[in-house]
DNA sequence: CGGCATACG
DNA sequence: CGTA
DNA sequence: GCCG
């Protein structure tokens, strides 16, 4: 939604990878540009999108090295996000100006400057090994430890992977779950579901957010948060009455409920649901069978959503919790931790304490937070 | 030189 | 460890 | 790799 760019929600994309066009803006913004992406918008299209896509393939080949959360990647991961940030950068100067770009950095933004391109990306994209980790990883269920063990071992292809006979659904539905969707089909899919979640209880309040919320135009998954309004515990049990009717009706193959917090194929004791009250979150991902229409779809795609269900108390910071960037959602859990908070998508707690502070709206999160709106 | 988000199965 |  |  457009209309919404101004707002925290949708500004929120702070390490994508968007089309760019150039905007560019005074010299004086770039003092400006603030330290933690919790504190900066992220307009798109992103004024330095060509200097983004040439540190991200440095950044994902970091990541196939050394794992997302090693510092030789998250140092890259945050110095890409103050960049997308950032105003047009026309000079080092200005770069020079930003938090988390350091001399390393400010070399490769050099070289992009004067040249348009960095040469390591460019070799990077190219070696055999960075293509073949990559490659492997997008198996779900395979990471980065695994890939390296894979290729220790030889393996340089999904074919080879495949004869393994490791990973049977991530091969299973791997096609399908490689090819992007539109907004349009991200809203299909979600109504799929809420006609069926409607069955189920009706009365529920459902929003998409992740990467569709910060106003992606293509979506590899779908996150679809369901709550009941002004009806606190309305919600419990409703994700696995959910799933069954999902699968009942052939919208989520039999072996589709990739991960589920509720949906044990043994029965969840019930000691243990009291045991954990407070965990006001309830999530599956699962493999969604969305149907042909005859028109957009010729055929049934399978589609990768995580339903999220929350209470209405916490729905707030469901919402915060489950829009992201990955960095926004990083930088917001330092800000909370420096304040005495502990923030999560099941909600916000007193350090000390371990009280939860009633977040009903988003805005509650950064109220609490004294993060502005922006 | 320590810290880098956090939870869950 | 992998995924969100 | 960058910051405090």
């Amino acid at each position: 939604p457009q209309d919404r760019v101004h707002l925290h929600g949708p500004s929120r994309d702070h390490d994508s990878r968007s089309p760019s066009d150039s905007i560019s803006l005074p010299p004086s913004a770039f003092a400006a540009v603030p330290t933690l992406s919790v504190y900066r918008k992220s307009p798109r299209p992103c004024p330095n999108q060509a200097l983004v896509d040439e540190l991200a393939v440095l950044r994902s080949w970091r990541f196939l090295q050394h794992g997302t959360g090693a510092p030789e990647s998250i140092s890259y991961a945050t110095a890409i996000s103050a960049i997308i940030g950032a105003p047009k950068i026309d000079n080092v100067e200005q770069a020079r100006k930003l938090h988390k770009v350091g001399p390393k950095l400010l070399i490769k933004i050099d070289e992009f400057l004067t040249t348009g391109k960095i040469a390591e990306s460019e070799e990077t994209r190219n070696s055999a090994k960075f293509k073949a980790l990559d490659e492997m990883t997008s198996v779900y269920g395979v990471g980065q430890k695994t890939a390296v063990e894979l290729y220790e071992n030889g393996i340089r292809s999904l074919e080879q992977m495949r004869a393994l006979d490791r990973w049977p659904i991530g091969f299973k539905y791997q096609e399908d779950m490689q090819i992007k969707m539109s907004r349009a089909d991200c809203e299909s899919v979600a109504n799929f579901i809420r006609i069926q979640l409607d069955r189920v209880e009706p009365g529920a309040h459902t929003v998409l957010l992740g990467g569709y919320r910060r106003g992606k135009t293509h979506s590899s998954d779908i996150d679809l948060l369901c709550t009941y309004p002004h009806e606190e515990g309305k919600e419990k049990g409703i994700l696995s009455r959910l799933l069954y009717r999902l699968l009942a009706k052939g919208l989520i193959p039999e072996d589709g409920v990739l991960w589920s917090s509720s949906f044990a194929s043994h029965n969840v004791a019930p000691e243990r649901a009291s045991t954990r009250s407070f965990d006001s979150l309830d999530k599956a991902f699962v493999i969604f069978r969305h149907p042909a229409n005859g028109i957009t779809r010729k055929r049934d795609y399978f589609r990768r959503v995580d339903i999220i269900i929350t209470a209405w108390s916490t729905f707030g910071s469901a919402v915060v919790g489950w829009t992201g960037s990955t960095q926004f959602e990083r930088d917001l859990r330092q800000v909370a931790e420096k304040k005495g908070y502990k923030f999560e998508a099941g909600g916000l707690f007193d350090k000390q304490t371990g009280v939860r502070i009633p977040t009903l709206t988003e805005k509650d999160v950064f109220r609490a937070l004294d993060i502005p709106w922006l």
